[in-house]
DNA sequence: TTGAAAATAGATCTACCGTCCTAAATTTGA
DNA sequence: TCAAATTTAGGACGGTAGATCTATTTTCAA
């Protein structure tokens, strides 16, 4: 895991005053972003919102790229420093803590942030390299306390299996995103979807078992 | 639902030449969303890529929003024509039928078309009204198959419950295009987690009851 | 065959884009 | 205090965006 890069120029952002510039740049980059997109993010726009002028803008990020990285790496932290502290706020059985950070996860989709947020994170790392690494390491990140946690309910898996069990769960909430987020049609449905998650996940973890997953489809069973 | 509306100019596109001219524009545009994204999708190189001039594709589209509206109605009804088949090949039993219909959707999640496309959907939901009403008419129409068999193996769920369990699945399979679909890190994990999803759905739909579904989290219970 | 409708090319307009440059103003530590 | 470093404003450049207009060519049915 690589620590976070020195995105924009040496010597930009020493005075207290460029440190404040910064954050204010990567907040008002972050609200375009979850409010018009991608495309609509401009630095003329970026510049406006902050109060300042383009040149200026561009004092601490030579290049729009170096902008969107540096954005996608401010938003990203926030995330991670939230789920840090997801666990210890649960209970003490890994069931019960289970169930807490799964509830907690979907209830973070139904946030504004959250619902536009993900789905461009998830559009620009399609086409950009550097989008799809930052994703790669905020999700594996995310993933490791359910991960750890499947392992301790269901000790019988392989790293390789539990990681699977892990992503599967991980992803299958994420795609409630576009759903029961924030101004979804399916919002209002949300609790009973939670509690059809819970259950869901909760029975898969205890049960599931190497034989299922290693398990071939009828198709291929035939063919050997 | 409503039935397809006319988006280009009366008169356009009646004769043979400006019908292919429109099936021409529609395809392009497509691969040009499908590889360079919302963001690099224009009326230039959408024009280009045809192999006519801008001024030539504004005859058709008069602006880029009709035209993005019916690229949206073409790729969405490409695949609900796609899913229209899906059950007829499967068995009869309805849990052999729908352990089916998951793995034909899982497994079209691996296509490149697939693994682009909808991210740039999702993402264009969110700032586009018109965008969120197809998509949700292409979903709507993608359950019916899911929902009518939850109904069969699952008898006991009101309308309601039942619709919630059916979203619930789409919507993770959905989920999983990020992670799984074509050139995405974990796209090798595919049979695993193909075979973790047919487990785990099958289960909830088998198994899922009205109280599971309308319990109250631990917190609000403590309210009540 | 022919003429009306459709299709096309090409130029042009305005707006916005990212980037660069220079000079002035501000900050801060020595 | 004061000089060096940082921050800022403002303009300019070339490029591309969507959209519009006009003139020309092509299509196709009567």
């Amino acid at each position: 895991m690589k620590k976070l890069e020195q995105l924009h120029r040496p010597g930009t952002g020493t005075y207290v005053k460029g440190q404040e510039r910064i954050l204010q740049i990567l907040e008002a980059s972050r609200d375009i972003l979850i409010t018009n997109g991608y495309a609509g993010l401009s630095m003329r726009k970026i510049a406006t919102a902050v109060g300042i002028t383009v040149g200026n803008l561009h004092y601490y990020y030579p290049t729009k790229k170096d902008l969107i990285a540096n954005l996608l790496d401010h938003v990203i932290v926030g995330y991670l420093q939230d789920f840090e502290n997801v666990r210890t706020e649960a209970g003490t059985a890994p069931e019960d803590q289970f169930v807490a950070v799964i509830r907690l996860i979907i209830e973070d989709l139904n946030t504004p942030e959250t619902t536009n947020f993900f789905p461009e994170l998830w559009a620009m790392a399609n086409h950009d390299e550097t989008a799809a690494e930052r994703m790669n390491e905020l999700y594996h990140k995310a993933r490791l306390d359910i991960n750890e946690l499947v392992g301790l309910i269901n000790p019988g898996l392989s790293d390789d299996e539990r990681e699977q069990v892990s992503l599967f769960i991980s992803a299958s909430m994420e795609g409630l995103t576009p759903f029961i987020g924030s101004g979804k049609p399916w919002r209002s449905k949300t609790p009973g979807i939670t509690n059809i998650a819970a259950y869901s996940f909760l029975h898969l973890v205890k049960t599931i078992d190497s034989e299922t997953i290693g398990e071939l489809p009828l198709a291929a069973q035939a063919q050997a």
